[in-house]
DNA sequence: AATCGTCCAGAGTACACTGAA
DNA sequence: ATTCAGTGTACTCTGGACGAT
């Protein structure tokens, strides 16, 4: 997506009728750094920069630079004195047009662990020029705005990814174990397209689908979580298993909010009314039993209701759904997967706060709003865990001992 | 009526089918990239694919590449993070079915000017995608004596290779079918460091860690062998079953001479002792069985005490491995698979000449010596294949195959 | 129309080097 | 003196455009 198509001048542009044509053959019109004159060997990030620029520019966007000018902003950037301030140059390159989204984040992440505090020789060394970025440096306030709009993008598109076409009516039938379904997604569902627009009653069929198709949803954006790519193999299916029922509220509720219908809303166009009898109660045929009535359904509303209001815009409701999935501590972990969770959490704490477009002083009290709401999502998934056959839902065998682990989270907040 | 309002995030993939004519029919336009997600504009060497899959693909496979996951292969592989890792890129494609087959191998002729004379024309010019250097032809030496040197650096450094530090000791528990531990070796075993050493007295797990650290090498060079790219998936995988015992005892036997221990010299530093009554003899909590008494220790013995006497470089252990691996013939694979086998097994042997750095007329005799001691590995080989409980070690399922395969291989053999 | 390969601008990475603390 | 983040050259890799079947 990078490779803007943006030239539209380059041909011609010379204009400049190379004043003095070298000898025959060479002529690759020398270019000219638009920021500091130097050579440019073509465009970078844009316009026509030097390999100094092109990666000064890079480094600065990448950590969330900020430089200041001792001399009132006026310093010329020449070849020769481009490093003279940091501050007027990077302002230039910004001026003549270098723009910060062609900036990717690639790569290898960083290694990011050892902390610990060992001066110890034995400097791996690897690792690329950049990223350290956070480390223990200041991480709470400027942390890389870009590397921000990369990951809400990022989970974006992961709300947007379907499976090609053919797929969406595949079924694996079998069941498996929970380990093997977190890694191979398409036997619980195929990433048919999200659209919770309310269009019509559910049937049961719709909502095993949607809670399938929310599964997958839900590792996807699992996944996608940096900082939990280093997490041994096992807490991770601990936290899979132990945060998907709120996970899946937080849809819910959501889209319910946001369709505006009086009900529960899933994920492929149907929804679950509210308040009318007729709604399958028991015993479904694949054993669903969701019991609406009565406290969850008074819970459901609590969540649902102030959703309404809130207003939500998608930014908040995707990186909302990661801190539902951060919120509550996992239970029976190792403590270094405790504070690779904590970081994530405040982490994405801040990415939240970062994509409330209000005043400053007002996106706490916004983010607490939403953050209380959690009280409220795992009160429905303690209501519902009992009632809903995961096993069957899912074809996911090993429930045993998941259903298990959501039941000693359960008790473990209760006291 | 009601337009979906489809997808509660709108932008980025969005086909914006702009006319798109009401015609009942169905779209059948943008299509998925079956690998990250991304617009396909096609099919690609046997899978829907966009650009980026089908060129990192195509690269992938000729350049031989074997990338590591840092982070257990889990990766998502998405568009916008499809770079972040490239061995969960390529296994994603294998995994989604790209043929490498279907990549065609170079492009037409080379003209490759013959008579060039001058070694140093350094007409460097384009860097083309495609590295040329390949090509077979006879004469031309200088450029085959690169080629040959790249090879031999390559199995160099497939030896040296090594996973980051803490991999080294994460195990994947379950088992997995062969063909999927082919592509995904870590499940197999991390790549820790090969020090045959001989330093210490082998417990039973040593025996395990090291028979599946051998079997990671071994899919490590059989898959940098270029010229079985293109033989098909299942024939690869004959390939594969039925030549790891014979190329774990060839490891086995010249590390044990190199070391010069008395036994059987593992890659972990650990060896077995012959002769000495304090080995662990049967069923290990591994299930390891190996039985080195009797004759299949006298076997060992036929084939250690000559390697000790040959006394092979490194380079001749290197490719000496390539051989065993080539040089039976396979059973039940087509015969296009047979005739590339015979192909490569002529490469390499000409290969292990070049790596004799002796007098022309002596290479041929130690070229002799050496093949000579395949029939010592093979008889090792079904000697104790039947003793090896090769699924419990390797955590490999699918064994019933595999070992009927090697058995196969046997009994054709002792006719 | 479909699917190969090539080209090459412009992304990124490795590493020797610079210079301030 | 040493460290170490930052700089810039010299590469590799990516993928959209396009040509060839
Ligand atoms: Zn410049
Ligand atoms: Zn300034
Ligand atoms: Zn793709
Ligand atoms: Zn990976």
């Amino acid at each position: 997506y990078n490779h803007r198509v943006v030239d539209s001048i380059s041909s011609s542009t010379a204009s400049t009728s190379s004043s003095s044509p070298t000898r025959g053959t060479p002529i690759r019109k020398s270019l000219q750094c638009a920021v500091c004159g130097d050579v440019a060997l073509g465009k970078h990030y844009g316009v026509n920069a030097c390999n100094g620029c092109k990666g000064f520019f890079r480094r600065s966007i990448w950590k969330n630079r900020t430089y200041a000018c001792r001399h009132g902003g006026k310093c010329l950037v020449a070849k020769e004195q481009r490093n003279a301030c940091r501050s007027c140059r990077l302002t230039r390159c910004l001026d003549v047009g270098m723009n910060p989204r062609a900036v990717q984040g690639d790569t290898v992440e960083d290694p990011e662990w050892d902390e610990e505090a060992m001066p110890e020789t034995l400097s791996i060394s690897t690792q690329t020029d950049a990223l350290k970025v956070k480390k223990k440096s200041h991480t709470s306030l400027f942390t890389l705005d870009i590397k921000k709009e990369q990951i809400i993008d990022n989970l974006r598109a992961i709300y947007a990814r379907t499976d090609p076409e053919e797929f969406w009516k595949l079924t694996y039938p079998g069941t498996y174990d929970f380990r093997y379904a977190f890694h191979n997604t398409k036997v619980v569902s195929p990433r048919t397209p999200l659209t919770p627009t309310a269009e019509r009653i559910a049937t049961l069929n719709d909502v095993v689908a949607d809670f399938r198709r929310a599964f997958v949803l839900f590792v996807d954006i699992l996944k996608s979580i940096d900082q939990l790519r280093d997490v041994q193999e096992d807490d991770k299916m601990k936290i899979a298993k132990s945060r998907f029922a709120a996970f899946y509220w937080w849809l819910c509720s959501t889209w319910s909010a946001k369709a505006g219908c009086n009900g529960v809303c899933y994920s492929n166009g149907s929804y679950h009314p509210a308040s009318i009898s007729d709604m399958p109660k028991s015993e479904g045929k694949h054993g669903v039993r969701i019991d609406y009535s009565g406290v969850s359904q008074k819970s459901l509303e609590n969540l649902v209701e102030p959703l309404r209001r809130m207003e939500l815009s998608d930014e908040e409701r995707i990186v909302g759904a990661v801190m539902v999935i951060l919120a509550d501590p996992v239970p029976n972990v190792s403590t270094k997967t405790e504070k690779i969770l904590a970081e994530a959490r405040d982490f994405y704490l801040e990415l939240l706060g970062y994509c409330i477009k209000l005043p400053e002083e007002q996106q706490g009290i916004r983010v607490s709003t939403m953050v209380l709401l959690l009280a409220s999502i795992m009160e429905l998934v303690h209501l519902t865990t009992d009632n809903i056959q995961l096993s069957d839902v899912l074809h996911v065998i090993d429930l045993g001992d998941w259903s298990q682990e959501l039941r000693d989270h359960r008790y473990r907040r209760q006291f």
